[in-house]
RNA sequence: GCCUCCGUUGUGUAGUGGCCUAGCACACCGCCCUCUCAAGGCGGCGACACCGGUUCGAAUCCGGUCGGAGGUGCCA
């Protein structure tokens, strides 16, 4: 039997982390085993419609490399792929199930749910569906099917027993049919299926073997189980994936904005970084391997390592693992990436990207933080002589002002050709060890004048050679300026 | 409320009765390196939720308590 898993969103417009995880293991899943992974949109909800948003979905999944095999916009075997499309479809298994007494029609309105419903809770009871129209006579129904009287379908769910299953990550599920189950509606009055249903359905005729999906339908399965029986269908293996979090009593929500995939890429993280890190969210390889590229993935997971108890996504490890990502990088690759951040801030001037490349690439966490780092280098920032007061370095404003007149003039007899690190660091190490100074405290001095800022990328020397030696001049004679009139 | 699930350092986890004086990674702290900041090297802090069993022996098995999450929709 081939394996056959599918990722089932909801377009609603945004892909949620949680959902890209959930998407990564059904994939990895079906490919360890040689099988195929669909893509399948449910957007039974019409109220929720949002245009563009499968587009969202397709562009995510391919930009993670989760390539599906059958969806939508390539077709299969088994198609249409988007429920909407599939509506005639469900309505005749809706009525096999009111055929088989599994099923009745509903006429209850809204209204009177919500009147029934409030008199059960205000008397302390809770809620479930009265089976109210459960019974009506054939005359009765017809009667109304035939006035056009607005209509769903229930499921005639049974009030005693139990029902039990197996999951693979949270072992053996028994619920107590009064509890677990209820008349849960099947065909919406737009005649639309639920998604219980439609899940169902769909399910079975695509040939999913397994099923992968959040754990939050653990407690709807037996519900799932009663309709399978119905229909004499086979259940599929379940493989419930436990939430992930934002922190301990939260999901990771749309409120927060840092629940969706493109949140992360906007702010500069990379996919690979997202995924790797998104796989350890729940799952581990039982060992101590952090890296995987996604084949590797392919062949590490294992869904018996899976994790029942909820993760939190941290964000932190998430920025350690983007960093490690970047620094791994070719040289050129980041260069590519790193430059539209550089641009924000430098376009147009005379910097050389190569070399603040080299600068930056072990200190780039994220790529948002880029264009603040280096800023400075378009514009000297303002700044007062307290810039030179740093005990660590032993440097106070007068310190610094010395150290400014020392590298000014060796700084000026440095021709314009020989205007680099090596010479510029030489020639200066020369002239504070002629001085008696000390090397740290000067060059320190020199890359805050230069600078214009405490902290910076690279030394005064790398500073001086991005700037050229006009600007580096110029500088120079600002910082020398502030000192003295402070 | 009821039902279901979960509970190892701040976070992710390893651990499936003795190898655990509980391992790894992130974060945090310190030291080293160093023309600052990073990166890198070395080290440190820090956990089996609690209580009771079972057992020669429990993070691992059982029961209870507490804490958290999920479900309880004509949402998915």
């Amino acid at each position: 039997m081939t394996v056959r898993t599918r990722f089932a969103p909801s377009p609603t417009g945004f892909m949620h982390l949680g959902g890209v995880r959930t998407a990564l293991y059904a994939y990895l899943f079906a490919k360890q085993n040689n099988g195929q992974f669909i893509l399948r949109i449910e957007d039974t909800d019409q109220e929720r419609y949002v245009p563009g948003a499968t587009e969202v979905i397709y562009d995510t999944l391919r930009a993670c490399g989760l390539n599906w095999d059958e969806g939508p916009d390539i077709g299969g075997p088994v198609g249409p792929y988007v429920q909407s499309e599939r509506k005639a479809t469900y309505m005749p298994y809706a009525k096999q199930l009111i055929a088989s007494g599994h099923a009745y029609y509903c006429f209850c309105t809204k209204e009177e749910l919500e009147a029934r419903r409030e008199a059960v809770e205000a008397a302390g009871g809770t809620w479930k569906y009265d089976k109210h129209c459960l019974h009506l006579s054939q005359e009765e129904i017809q009667a109304k099917l035939d006035a056009g009287v607005p209509y769903t379908i229930r499921m005639n769910a049974p009030t005693e027993g139990e029902t039990s299953y197996h999951d693979t990550v949270f072992g053996d599920m028994t619920f107590q049919n009064s509890e677990a189950m209820d008349d849960m509606v099947l065909i919406k009055q737009d005649g639309m299926p639920t998604y219980n249903f439609a899940n169902v359905i769909d399910d079975h005729l695509m040939g999913i073997t397994h099923v992968m999906r959040g754990m939050e339908y653990l407690s709807s399965t037996p519900r799932y189980n009663y309709l399978y029986n119905a229909l004499g269908w086979e259940i599929p293996t379940y493989i419930h994936l436990p939430t992930v979090m934002r922190d301990a009593t939260h999901k990771l929500s749309k409120r927060d904005g840092d629940a969706f995939y493109s949140d992360f890429i906007d702010k500069g993280y990379l996919t690979e970084a997202l995924v790797n890190y998104l796989a350890l969210v729940g799952w581990n390889p039982g060992d101590d391997r952090e890296f995987f590229t996604l084949p590797e993935l392919v062949e590490a997971f294992d869904v018996n390592r899976l994790s029942k108890s909820p993760g939190i996504f941290d964000v932190d490890k998430l920025r350690w693992f983007n960093a490690e990502y970047i620094r791994r990088m070719s040289p050129e690759r980041y260069l590519e990436l790193a430059t539209p951040w550089f641009d924000q801030v430098l376009g147009g001037k005379n910097i050389d990207y190569r070399r603040l490349a080299e600068l930056m690439q072990k200190r780039t966490e994220i790529f948002s933080q880029v264009p603040d780092m280096v800023r400075f280098l378009a514009e000297l920032p303002d700044y007062t002589a307290e810039l030179f007061d740093n005990p660590k370095m032993k440097v106070t404003p007068a310190s610094a002002a010395e150290a400014l007149a020392l590298c000014g003039p060796v700084l000026e007899a440095v021709p314009e050709g020989e205007w680099n690190g090596e010479v510029l660091y030489d020639r200066l190490n020369e002239a504070i060890a002629a001085a008696g100074q000390k090397k740290r405290p000067v060059l320190w001095s020199l890359a805050a004048a230069l600078a214009g800022q405490q902290n910076t990328p690279g030394g005064a020397t790398d500073i001086a050679c991005l700037l050229g030696k006009a600007e580096t001049l110029r500088r120079l004679g600002v910082g020398a300026n502030r000192l003295q009139n402070a």
